[in-house]
DNA sequence: GCCCAGGAGATGT
DNA sequence: ACATCTCATGGG
């Protein structure tokens, strides 16, 4: 294996248990993983974190080893839920996933619990991906959108998508038939955000999803149930929708707004902090 | 049985 | 622009 960094990032926290991707698995404290086709393993050691299966910088990158997190910290001190958070999860990092893998299970997510997405994004892959292996492992890479697109519908209700199929398999074809996902990175906020929102399936809060995991906008500040409830809660945001409540909170939080909303997030999820 | 889950789309106002 | 409904499906 190879050292791929020195930082104090919580796998177990960040791959498995933080709903940012849901194709990880563990096993006898290694990582698994498809990433760029390729099968990938991590492990935590005393000294870091080590890979393989990718060119050390590639998971450097995946894993957001380069990010200032001590600084967003302190950026946030004044907001007490925000520090209290920070305190609790000094491991927990944002990934920057492929952004067909975020689109993918971003559809997914849509009305559905962290365990179900889980379980239909592994049986996604194993239906239609491509088998792979590594130390031992077998794994499947996500379906390639000119698969998922020529998939029949009963087929992937079969596994659990639910009425999420037909989204699933138009937004598929319009990656297929050409849209530049990659190409998103490189626009404005609202110029992606807006593109992505004419893919079926994609509301604004998946949106904000791929374009904080997906395509790099620290400031993209997904809005589900539980951010929902913190921004009442927490910052006396509230009657008013969902995407309004994104906008606020991207004018009061700034440009690392989206880190601070994954902890922020964790931290109402699990009930570490009282809603 | 009821309610909820990292919501989105359609419809009516 | 906002409010309300419905959409599968498994778990508590």
């Amino acid at each position: 294996m190879d050292f791929i960094g020195s930082e104090r990032i919580d796998l177990k926290l960040t791959l498995l248990d933080s709903a940012q991707c849901f194709s990880w698995i563990e096993a006898d404290g290694r990582y698994f993983n498809v990433l760029d086709g390729q099968a990938v393993c991590l492990e935590a050691r005393e000294d870091g974190i080590w890979g393989e299966g990718l060119e050390p910088e590639k998971l450097r990158r995946y894993l957001d080893m380069d990010r200032d997190y001590q600084a967003i910290r302190d950026q946030y001190r004044s907001i007490p839920q925000a520090a209290r958070a920070f305190e609790l999860y000094p491991g927990l990092h944002v990934l920057n996933e492929n952004v067909w893998d975020a689109l993918l299970w971003g559809i997914l997510s849509a009305n559905n619990n962290t365990a179900r997405i889980r379980g239909t994004t592994l049986k996604l892959a194993e239906a239609l991906g491509e088998k792979k292996e590594i130390g031992g492992q077998v794994l499947f890479s996500s379906p390639t959108p000119e698969r998922l697109a020529g998939a029949r519908e009963e087929f992937l209700r079969t596994l659990g998508t639910g009425y999420r199929a037909p989204y699933l398999i138009r937004t598929a074809g319009m990656v297929a038939e050409g849209m530049d996902l990659q190409s998103l990175a490189g626009l404005e906020y609202e110029e992606a955000r807006k593109r992505l929102l004419a893919l079926p399936g994609v509301g604004d809060k998946v949106a904000n999803c791929i374009l904080l995991f997906g395509l790099g906008f620290s400031s993209a500040f997904p809005v589900d149930t539980w951010v929902e409830k913190l921004m009442g809660s927490w910052f006396g945001i509230h009657d008013i929708p969902r995407t309004g409540m994104r906008e606020e909170a991207r004018k009061l939080l700034g440009e690392n707004a989206g880190i601070l909303q994954q902890f922020l997030f964790h931290a109402a999820r699990t009930g570490a902090i009282t809603l």
